[in-house]
DNA sequence: GAGATATGTTCACATAACTTTCACAAGGAA
DNA sequence: TTCCTTGTGAAAGTTATGTGAACATATCTC
């Protein structure tokens, strides 16, 4: 997968660095901006943002401002900083296209996860429908064919055969995949993983074997094409 | 491999210069601090330091102060010197971003050790495959393909090359290897790496010979190229 | 809102894979 | 040769994963 860029915007620099350097860290490429002039120059500048994170108090022009031209030009994928939950709660009443608000202070592993989680989402609406080895993925209809028949996959099933998809042939493990699948706020036994690979596997026929167990690491989706 | 750079942060001058003559040695270059301001100064006007050991106890600003500020806007890795292991489990109970925690008295070679696993793993996600005569080490997909060949490698097995190929041409002592590739903790036997070395050796068919002996002393990876 | 149904999670145990140790063989150094 | 290091195969020990069932939670139906 390409590093994807990611554009941070915020009058504090120091709030800046700490998100960049999480951000880094996780195989990103950043961009900063200081404030929301330098932000939408930097975002029509630049065609390749990919999402952008966003303070809601800034002096001259607020984040409100900054989303609204932004969302007259482009869906790009948007998370808003606030400080307290009351301002969140007053922007959530505008539909204003933002995809996630995160109230200060945040835990920085926390807004990766969903940074991840928001790319995932909309990486994943480009090709509404993939095939590979005979698993035809259709994420319009939520629905999964393996050579052509209909496979009946609950929720998260569905979810992780998905996130496998989009990530063949890489290693993942538990944790990564608990960041991505699951909630941001799932706290629980990683071992619910392996229960949910069982079922899919089973659910996939001779199909199954196309999820490879990393023994150590975690799994990895290999149809050997 | 480049040297790095690391900030030793104490009150103990004594402390300080023992930390300092021992990482020196092992190929460090080294910033001292008395205390915590020091250190915080330190720290943001060089931007290249790779890692921070810091002692818990300190007047005017704790370890435990330091590390919350440094963490506002830095991932740097941190080893947090603790006096009794009381402190150290009062610390773990907070979730402050510290990478490792060695209680005094502590033995040098060890935190040494420390050292080199901490920035090991920060770096290893650098180059994600890697080949050298043949052998094509991609680390993402977490496997090896000898002559194009997939080779199953257990987990210890596919990291023990991976530190072979890091330090290709390098002869490496077993204590070494042992330090780099199996945890601190581990107190076993450093005769597992011959046994492991065997395996990697058959597993690699031919291309085992690029292992080389050096007797008296350890093992090499020499590709010959 | 109660009960039924589907889905998701946890648990305990079986199984499989891996790691370490051991004992002895083989090989290099003095 | 003699001492010490390394190679090797197999046994013993350890840890991770597979699996079925119980338990918990969410969703649906009436």
């Amino acid at each position: 997968m390409e590093r994807s860029k990611i554009l941070v915007v915020d009058d504090e620099s120091r709030m800046r660095k700490l998100l960049n350097d999480f951000l880094t860290r996780s195989n990103f490429t950043v961009l900063e901006a200081g404030d929301g002039e330098e932000a939408l120059d930097m975002f029509f500048d630049d065609k390749e943002i990919a999402l952008i994170i966003l303070d809601v108090m800034m002096p001259k022009m607020d984040g409100y401002e900054v989303c609204r031209t932004i969302r007259k030009y482009s869906q790009v994928p948007i998370i808003m900083l606030t400080a307290k939950s009351s301002e969140r709660d007053e922007l959530q009443g505008f539909d204003l296209g933002i995809d996630e608000y995160v109230t200060k202070p945040f835990s920085p592993k926390l807004l990766v996860a969903r940074v991840e989680a928001i790319l995932r989402r909309s990486r994943a609406s480009q090709a509404d429908v993939v095939e590979v080895g005979g698993i035809r993925m259709d994420r319009a209809a939520h629905q999964v064919y393996i050579d052509g028949e209909p496979v009946e996959l609950s929720y998260k099933e569905f979810e992780l055969l998905e996130y496998f998809m989009d990530n063949q042939g890489i290693a993942l493990s538990r944790e990564k995949i608990l960041n991505n699948v699951w909630n941001y706020d799932y706290f629980g036994d990683a071992r619910t993983i392996d229960t949910h690979v069982k079922k899919l596997r089973s659910k996939m026929g001779d199909k199954g074997e196309y999820i490879k167990t990393i023994w150590g690491m975690g799994y990895k989706f290999d149809a050997g094409v």
